[in-house]
DNA sequence: TCAGGGCCGTGACAAATGTCACGATCGACA
DNA sequence: TGTCGATCGTGACATTTGTCACGGCCCTGA
């Protein structure tokens, strides 16, 4: 039996996917979790072979997870499953020490199959996101930018953004403007879209 | 039997959901699909007896279909399910002839019980989204503001917007002073955020 | 019939935003 | 050791954005 660590902030997605699994002779799942900064602890109690972790969850997003549950549990194998096939997401995840990357829109007759073949050490990765990630380059900004960005997501003005950081206005400004460049962008809306399109906002 | 139409983009949720409602004796699903715009067709020719569509999906947003499937086929109930309980969408689904209306945060028990509820001719709602929904108001936007805004979404010049919906430059900037007015935002972006929270851009 | 509202446009203005040039400190790295 | 890049700041400037006042057209409801 492969024991199995189910995180989904969505419960209806969490209890269809322990449905769908549960159909399978050779899985058992032994917990859910509905929070990113519950998983590790509810991991070290049920001791599960194989942990599917959701990137976008309130607590902790789930790549950060996995580089605390591979740290915390190392036998426990990681496969991530998202909403969004962020090329940033997928690069991150693998680097963070998944073993699995796959997005919400691959047949469910996968998962199962994605599950034992993750188990069995192997990696288990859409070769279209992965083939995107490879084009797509690494992630441009500097930890600075992407802070800027990252506070400017929710039509923040310069002024509330200097406040929030503690950086001077023109800093701010300096800091928008290069992200706009880097992401080849012409207005500070536009790079914030590209820049979450791209996963680069994590954390 | 109750039968079943299942309309979710994401394969794998949706692969889940068969799984889970296959459980239950008295459901069958007797379609599924992934694109809003051939559910019509499809109920048209496997005459389910309740719908669960999700509001984001290509082709047709599912308060569209909503809206189409009761008119084309009155038997066939309609139970919306989404992943963001946004107050506008709730209120415009049931304006659209919906039966209920669940977020993806419902555990999943509860998902079985909807459908009969809703097959025996019941409304289902959940409570704490009716409250918000209420509290929320009504959409103060007129048609050209939200197209406005919707054209705004992406981070798009005032130029790139009047090109796109053939206004002028002028006209433009009045509708999204306006818009960030009626929205009590302070800042288009703001605005934008705003409007896409309480479900007001859609179609 | 008239008032009100949505729609479309113009022009002008203040404020915010984006850009550039210039320093300065610091740590990493060859 | 020197160089490079990230970080933080200043000041000046052009452009964009947001606001306001005004005009006109059309439709709807009183």
């Amino acid at each position: 039996m492969i024991r199995l660590l189910l995180a989904d902030d969505q419960a209806l997605v969490r209890g269809a996917l322990v449905a769908l699994l549960g159909l399978e002779p050779d899985l058992e799942i032994v917990a859910e979790a509905e929070r990113g900064d519950v998983v590790v602890e509810l991991a070290l109690e049920t001791r599960p072979d194989v942990a599917l972790l959701d990137v976008e969850m309130p607590g902790r997003d789930g790549i950060a997870v996995t580089a605390q549950l591979r740290a915390a549990l190392p036998s426990c194998r990681v496969l991530v499953v998202t909403t969004f096939g962020r090329p940033g997401y997928l690069k991150r995840a693998m680097a963070a020490g998944a073993s699995g990357f796959v997005v919400k829109d691959t047949p469910a007759r996968q998962l199962a199959e994605a599950v034992r073949r993750v188990h069995d050490g192997q990696r288990v990765v859409d070769p279209a996101l992965a083939a995107e990630s490879l084009a797509s380059g690494d992630n441009p900004l500097s930890a600075r930018e992407s802070d800027v960005l990252r506070a400017a997501q929710r039509g923040t003005s310069v002024a509330e953004i200097a406040a929030a950081l503690f950086l001077s206005e023109g800093t701010v400004r300096n800091y928008l403007s290069s992200a706009i460049g880097k992401t080849a962008a012409r207005s500070r809306a536009e790079a914030v879209r590209i820049a979450e399109e791209n996963g680069w906002l994590l954390s």
